[in-house]
DNA sequence: GTCATTCCATAGCGACCACTACAGAAATTG
DNA sequence: CAATTTCTGTAGTGGTCGCTATGGAATGAC
């Protein structure tokens, strides 16, 4: 038979500390968010902290991993999504705008901002690594798309690929530097006018 | 008579020192930046460091104006000295890309970079009030742009200025992502094309 | 020379950092 | 019930943070 697990059981939902501690993360970045910190809105003590989550950075990775799936998602599934990587981009950007500005909760994205002059290479390493993967992604559809005709041959693949993600860095940028939803929306549709 | 100053002379170089602490604050910012780090690339002792610049953040006030002058000035000359906003524009972002990877220096742009998730929300804010007066002033170049027939009627300046603010932090962070010069340059180019 | 002034080097301040030793509390096992 | 296991709250650990007290060194004034 399947007992529970012995000795005494967590007091605290795990779920919620952690969605907790990503809204810390988001907001603050990954150093100027101290344990203290996220012990205080997360509701446990340290001990119970270091416990279910092993040390301050798994904790961190595991917060990107929740953020990726729960806020990050709607990047992959406009491109995924959308018949033509044209509309699939124009559609992650016009998105963009909306989530980075979305009352309630941090502007921006995390991936973006949170691990930025970061003394640990390997936190802002993972992040990096991340975000260019993401450039990567959009390549490799932009060269699938010249390929079939959609886009026209003599497309820098990778240049256009850059190019959309410096623009949603600086959204999140401008996000952050306060820029409204709508002027952001704005913006998105403008830098479209620019896709070949 | 003017006579030298009274006692001890300062034993280094204030605009040497400055420079140092320019290059560090530029490649890890401002609050991944200790004191300590400082005046080992200074070749100086605190005291002499708080004597010569009050505290850290009166030094990196410092540092920033320094910054401003000597690395940030490409930006206001290229708006300045060009006929039309948008050869003002097309020149700040080519050169942008050419300053922020530029080799023996940190990549990208400190006003940008060095004050992201900073716990001060004092240093924190000074940039970004330095980022928004950028984008004010493009927004009313473009204003003016429109009112002579420069740009069509129907412009609407300050979305196209947060655009251009949008694209040159996306260039700063796409330099500190390892995107080369050659394609920065070509992304700089690709994002005038959405230009009206 | 002597004094006043200014700067420098050492050494260390209290505060905060990420993290943990320890003991008691709460569960299952028998 | 007692024994075992696991978690929690308190109270710290050593280390680094920005910053400074102190005493001696290097200058100009006289």
């Amino acid at each position: 038979m399947e007992s529970r697990r012995r000795g005494r059981p967590r007091s605290f939902d795990r779920e919620a500390a952690l969605a907790q501690a990503t809204l810390l993360f988001w907001e603050r970045g990954y150093e100027a968010t101290s344990v203290a910190d996220l012990t205080r809105v997360m509701g446990i003590g340290p001990p119970s902290l270091y416990a279910a989550f092993g040390d301050k950075r798994a904790l961190f990775e595991e917060v990107v991993d929740s953020y990726g799936h729960a806020f990050g998602a709607f990047a992959a599934r406009a491109l995924e999504q959308e018949p033509t990587t044209r509309a699939g981009v124009a559609r992650m950007l016009r998105e963009a705008a909306e989530e980075y500005t979305r009352p309630g909760r941090p502007r921006g994205c995390l991936v973006i901002s949170a691990a930025t002059n970061c003394t640990s290479e390997e936190v802002e390493g993972a992040l990096r690594e991340r975000r260019n993967a993401t450039v990567r992604d959009i390549q490799r559809r932009i060269e699938h798309d010249i390929s079939t005709g959609e886009l026209p041959e003599g497309t820098d693949a990778r240049v256009l690929a850059v190019y959309v993600g410096a623009v949603v860095q600086g959204l999140s940028q401008q996000a952050r530097d306060g820029a409204t939803r709508a002027e952001l929306e704005a913006v998105a549709a403008a830098a479209m006018s620019a896709w070949p």
